[in-house]
DNA sequence: TCATATTGTTAAAAGACTTAACAAAATAGA
DNA sequence: TCTATTTTGTTAAGTCTTTTAACAATATGA
């Protein structure tokens, strides 16, 4: 039972109706390829004849792409296969970090093409613009077009002002009221360009992505570890956004509000429990409100380190990640208890000890989770070379022709 | 851009159009009247001859009805005025809580109808149903049947499941799976029968509002303060239920995970230091932790009583409300930084005593809250005698005239 | 009184789903 | 091999809706 917010509706013009089948059509192609047109009127519970309508403006429009179909499967005359058509336009995915920033190219339907690309990230925004802008070029092969390029989806982490296209505050970055949106438009001219947070992008790219089980669920919450903790949650389709596109922010929720001090001024978020440096901190014995000068052995260790050394069988190393997994589980009980997805993915360093944690974080989520039902959420872990920000950066430019119109 | 759900989506039928419009249209009306079939073109942005046609669709079936308008607004014919109709069948809300249970009748515009009528809760379910269809039968003046009464719409504190109708655990009634939709049915044959949860309830009751500012607000939370904390979130005008329709249990994400002891089994939950329980425990200085034998004058210290010595003067009763509201503020941060709704409605017994605590509670939200704009957050008190619990039960069965059609 | 403006209705046009009929193609079985 | 059957995809007519345009009914101001 939705409300229809009166200072903000859609109404059905002739061509809505269409326009509503044709998304569906084109969704049911996505994730059934390949499919004829007798299985979509199935799939569609409609007619041939509407099906055969509503494919041919999707062939006209070139997403779609007709195939004979060699074999045949029972006794009538042979269907036509009908594939999502990759048109020539690239989509460019843009994931911002501390050090590095990563590029990577899709087609229009969101599959990879070619390499993931790391280029050292300047600190100055307009300096780091500027050599993004050479890098598209050249992965692009020279061509700067809105013909070649489809537009470009940058991941930022921090938190972002869609409406001015500003990045607000990013304390990875130590960016703060950037105008990269207009910085940007100065570079790549009229072609589009889409920011997003990168815990939010993370959620979209499990969303967005065709993989069999996952495609039917549109409720799921993704969790990304690192040095911060992003969370993008998505509800009935939906990234949650909030009036200030900072919903999500469970990093900054308490496991206790008298905990360790965090980056972002209060006490015992569950980002000063989880995060790497707070896992690495815990392995130093101090905690992460300790700012004494750091130990030159320390701020040499990563946290892909301390899991080579928990798995060295360094029993510090271990107890470390063993507290980090229980307070990890700790706070996926609250996101649990108050969104209660069909699913969580998290993604991040850490997942790569994850045949080390799986029972503790499984345990601490049955600690606090309201019934048992609730205890045994359904989780994945996303490893880091499934780049998770940057399909959600390329989903940015790639989703929006398979998304649902906004009606009513 | 919300994402298809390729095993859940509607297709756009002949009449579908018509539908999405004819909602529109309603919800219009009920949030402009009394509104003319021009002002509608204008402000749905289509011509009048549409308008016409959308409009005696209504009309035959009763939702609207027509007035002549006395006074002309300039030069022109003078427009006919449109209003929601009510119509016969009324709407019966039941509020179940641990002593009594009350009634409130609606018409079919969600009107307040007659009083609020309370009567004593029996523990055991089935005696409890046998009790409400006495009540129920009186309340509509010994008719029962499905031309008077549109339907029953029941708010009952705890986790329901939905799908069978039952209600898995109300620590408050101390109740566990009963089965309370077939017992309903039982007594009240084919009148439908909708059950809900108290946060859920009173989140709908604020949507459904028709109120000059409220109106728009599609995105807010609700958060009731009682013996238990109750919370109901709103997403794009739609209620954020979860996989098992217990999403929104902000009330049991913990400030501490080392805190007092909470209802549920776990320690620290917000719960447990702002329920009603919990303050008046404060103000005894004890934990809630502490099982020994309630002393006498304890047991007859209600929250009004202790709002009351508050407002006589009395400091530690003083202190106990102001702890409440710090800790209220720290957890209502928590609800901006994941949901970062458009409003938060606060009830329950306690916002009595809102001059006293705003100010304290408005600093805790700013201690935790990542940035200023998000600790500015708009608020609201909802006092007992607006019965959101009552109206939120009404909306149940009043408000799916109004909803949006589910497409795509 | 007349010109003008506004409201609400009606008829025809255009867009889209639906139904029904049909041609094309492939298989099973006589 | 031929025929009946089945399945696929298309086409034309039918129906429902929005849209456009024209028109009648009021109401006001000059």
């Amino acid at each position: 039972m939705r409300k229809i917010n009166p200072r903000d509706f859609k109404l059905a013009r002739r061509g809505t109706s269409r326009e509503i089948n044709r998304q569906i059509a084109l969704t049911l192609i996505r994730t059934h390829q390949p499919v004829s047109r007798a299985d979509l009127s199935r799939l569609m519970e409609t007619n041939r004849a509407n099906v055969t309508l509503l494919v041919n403006e999707l062939l006209e429009e070139g997403l779609v792409r007709e195939e004979e179909q060699n074999e045949s499967n029972g006794r009538g005359r042979k269907p036509t296969s009908l594939f999502l058509n990759s048109r020539e336009s690239l989509a460019v995915a843009i994931d911002v970090r501390k050090t590095k920033a990563f590029l990577m190219l899709t087609d229009s339907t969101g599959r990879q093409v070619g390499d993931v690309i790391s280029f050292p990230m300047k600190p100055d925004p307009s300096e780091f613009v500027r050599s993004l802008a050479w890098q598209v070029r050249k992965a692009l092969g020279g061509t700067l077009d809105s013909t070649s390029c489809g537009g470009i989806g940058v991941v930022v982490p921090g938190m972002l002002d869609l409406r001015n296209g500003t990045v607000i505050h990013s304390p990875t970055l130590r960016w703060r009221n950037v105008e990269l949106l207009d910085l940007m438009k100065q570079e790549f001219g009229d072609i589009e360009i889409h920011l997003e947070n990168s815990g939010k992008a993370c959620a979209l790219s499990q969303i967005w992505s065709v993989r069999g089980d996952g495609t039917a669920l549109n409720d799921i919450v993704f969790v990304s570890v690192s040095d911060g903790v992003g969370v993008g949650i998505v509800v009935n389709g939906e990234l949650v956004r909030g009036r200030h596109n900072t919903a999500g922010e469970f990093g900054h929720v308490p496991l206790s509000i008298d905990g360790p001090p965090c980056a972002c001024g209060a006490n015992g978020c569950w980002e000063a429990y989880i995060s790497n440096i707070a896992t690495i901190s815990r392995y130093f014995g101090s905690s992460v409100a300790d700012r004494r000068p750091v130990p030159v052995e320390r701020s040499e260790c990563t946290i892909e380190s301390l899991i080579a050394k928990a798995r060295a069988n360094d029993g510090k190393a271990l107890a470390a990640l063993q507290s980090t997994a229980r307070y990890l589980g700790l706070g996926l009980a609250s996101i649990i208890n108050v969104i209660d997805p069909s699913r969580i993915y998290i993604g991040g360093e850490i997942t790569e000890a994850w045949d080390l944690l799986e029972s503790t974080v499984k345990d601490a989520i049955k600690e606090r989770t309201l019934s048992s039902e609730l205890g045994e959420a359904s989780i994945r872990i996303v490893p880091a070379i499934e780049f998770p920000r940057l399909k959600g950066a390329a989903a940015l430019i790639t989703a929006p022709a398979f998304a649902a119109p906004k009606v009513a």
